[in-house]
DNA sequence: ATAAAATTTGATTGACCATTCAAATAAAAA
DNA sequence: TTTTTATTTGAATGGTCAATCAAATTTTAT
């Protein structure tokens, strides 16, 4: 195969360390928050290239031009939103030195997130329960790199405090479930975010877990 | 519109208090043992109706006929699902009397579940996560009556061992919610299923609540 | 046994889907 | 400017889907 024959390269074939062009860029971001915006407002299951296409103002085929395929796309918009959410928490985490005030900024930044970034957070849900990786394990199994991260970082905090004598014995890795489980109940649930406020909910929670993990 | 003519009247037509036939009833109930089947081996987004014709041995038509559409198949399967689920559970909560003993049976009860009815619970999760309201709103945004049914016995319990002096004081919808999102957390993630046993996790997490609800 | 009603199927319909492609347009390089 | 390359579109393509229908088969009622 020479380079320089046949049809010009597209953008989503490039390899990854080569640079899409300025266009090429904001087309993409386009592409992906209008995505972002479909999944909101339709859910994944509608959610066609159609569909996000009449949202961006443009054509089906550019979509097409500018990711290699639907799933491609879906990729590349789930790793944008993990990383977006990721940074954020991290980044008022990482502003805390005692093991107490992370853990609550822990727990407060998450909840405000769904309260900052409600369409996004919508679509991370929207992607992660539905789309499925090649061997057709969905992604909610599969706790993957960057939710990791999260969930490394809140286990080390845990440990940390631990080990610094401010929380008592428990087991880290359970704990560190029960509250994400806890935070991300009341991301999807609207039933309960209808009745208790984000505040009343953050506040209430840290409580809890500061009675559970009390020496 | 007279009854006698036209076409015969088809089983999915009929009126709810109607009874069906034998044979109706028996292929509803193969219609939809095939379509839980289906949704926990390729999920939602590929659960077509031949898909899971192809798994109960019949022809596509066939659930057509025994069903509206295919959203009456999902609403019919997301009912009966809830409906085991919420019966498990509050039968072996009843058996309980103390709100202690009601409060880790429901635990243990609810892990217990996914244990022994993954497939169950699987087609449970990806219907509530995939399934859309005429007006476009996901069942995982809604709190539907029968989920509603089990939220409202935990907070029972919650409440009635706070008015005997058992529990401390707490935000009675917070902790409720809390305790679900934990459970549900487990149920779904099978990144903390694989390292962490059912059972130890189901022990720890009624350590954590114990802490949690002390007077 | 015979007629009527219920059940089942294979083939068809019309809609939508993701993807491709040749042609048009815009941008960049020469 | 002229040539080359990148971007964009509208129109096809081939596929799958849910739903319908007439005809065949089975069950039930008479």
């Amino acid at each position: 195969m020479n380079e320089s024959e046949g049809k010009a390269k597209t953008p989503n074939e490039k390899s990854r360390k080569e640079k899409h062009s300025f266009i090429a860029e904001a087309r993409r971001e386009q592409i992906i928050e209008a995505a972002i915006q479909t999944l909101d407002e339709i859910g994944y299951v509608k959610a066609s290239l159609s569909q996000i296409a009449k949202r961006a103002g443009i054509s089906t085929a550019l979509i097409s031009y500018h990711f290699s395929d639907k799933n491609d796309l879906m990729n590349q918009l789930l790793m944008k939103l993990l990383e977006r959410f990721t940074s954020y928490i991290l980044g008022k985490v990482r502003q805390e030195e005692a093991p107490e005030r992370k853990l609550d900024t822990f727990i407060m930044a998450s909840l405000a997130y769904q309260g900052t970034h409600h369409a996004r957070n919508t679509a991370l849900i929207e992607i992660i329960f539905n789309a499925r990786t090649p061997d057709n394990i969905p992604y909610y199994k599969l706790g993957d790199d960057d939710e990791d991260q999260i969930m490394y970082e809140l286990q080390q905090i845990l440990r940390d405090g631990q080990e610094k004598g401010i929380f008592g014995t428990f087991h880290v890795e359970v704990m560190a479930n029960v509250i994400q489980g806890a935070i991300g109940e009341y991301m999807m649930n609207s039933n309960i975010t209808s009745k208790v406020e984000l505040e009343t909910y953050s506040d209430e929670l840290i409580d809890i877990v500061e009675k559970a993990i009390k020496v």
